[in-house]
DNA sequence: GTTTACTAACTAACTGGTTAGTTCATAATA
DNA sequence: TATTATGAACTAACCAGTTAGTTAGTAAAC
């Protein structure tokens, strides 16, 4: 069967979980050619070496979730219980996150630093008509948003690897994120603030 | 110079440095031999292999930390901000822990495990006694906490990889998370919940 | 106090398995 | 037949871990 649009979808796949399972310095490029029940050679002739392939891996998962994924400024709890529910879904996405963080490859952030400030942007129009509170700039509401919707996945030092009683708890725990986040970017005219 | 001490002293430094910009897979003995300025066989012959000599770096350095970290459930954003500083002040630590969490090494979490209990412990008489708010778990006060003071860290891919701008401005920062913990783990009793 | 015997600290060179990347012959397809 | 996909075998570099041997310190024997 020669079909090498499948070739190349299997060998993405495969590199995906290959990729967040080990890291790019941990990965193996014979595990992933196995696991695609591929030929080594058809990776270096697809995607030039191991790195460009992380690369089209992460930049591939990241494009879907940017189209995928509407922004919310005005229901941000809302907001954080997606980003929730798609990282428990996909955990693996945030697994390749971290290791590219870690692993400090400053090229390609471009697209994803664009959909930063974009969403800053619109939280700062959110905070100036009222819809959400204004005691936290735009830049810190975001941050500690995303860190508290993916606080309870397993890359996380301090999520689930050291409390392990969270996990099976989802709907406690996306519930709560709910409030904390309500808690940051609530509308601050309705409590007594000084 | 014959000194066993010293020399098992640079190889510890030298390790927390490669480990903790490589991570264990990406780590060269080689490299931590030469940065030491000793001979690779010291290594095996101080800490056995890799492996070990990474547990050695991690365990020395998290021993550290909770014996000096002094924990205070009836202040929990001052605690936020020691922890926000202190991990300023050594992010190589914090690379270490997401490193070792990535590469999920179940071994040795015990001591992680047993501080991160007790803090519970304490949270949940601080909320019996009335110091601090109920409307969250202790548990989910905890890793909130120590997520939102550590958000901010180069490991996060929501932090400042992301958001530049942040970086430079570390008092902003630290009042806006002692802020955060604030809201979170504040009295219920005098705003008007339900 | 100086020679001898012993040991801990250290070194350089090596080994064998692993791994990223290549080559080339063959099979399928158009 | 020409082109493209595929896979087995290969290569060169790398790297964790080892070995065999050297040097420096120390203490007892004379």
């Amino acid at each position: 069967m020669r079909n090498a649009e499948a070739t190349k979808e299997k060998i993405l796949e495969a590199a995906m979980a290959e990729f967040s399972a080990y890291g790019i310095a941990g990965a193996r490029v014979d595990r992933i050619a196995k696991m695609a029940k591929c030929n080594k050679n058809m990776i270096y002739i697809y995607f030039e070496n191991k790195e460009q392939l992380f690369s089209t891996v992460l930049e591939m998962h990241l494009t879907r979730v940017y189209e995928e994924f509407a922004f919310t400024p005005e229901d941000l709890p809302g907001y954080a219980a997606r980003v929730f529910d798609f990282m428990m879904a996909n955990p693996d996405l945030m697994r390749l996150m971290t290791w590219f963080t870690l692993e400090q490859k400053t090229e390609q952030l471009d697209q994803r630093k664009e959909a930063h400030n974009r969403k800053i942007a619109e939280l700062a129009k959110a905070q100036e008509a009222g819809h959400i509170g204004t005691d936290f700039s735009p830049a810190f509401l975001l941050t500690s948003i995303m860190v508290l919707a993916t606080a309870w996945m397993p890359t996380n030092p301090f999520g689930p690897s050291i409390d392990p009683a969270s996990s099976g708890k989802t709907d406690e725990l996306r519930e709560a994120i709910m409030r904390a986040v309500g808690r940051l970017a609530g509308e601050p005219a309705s409590t007594e603030n000084r």
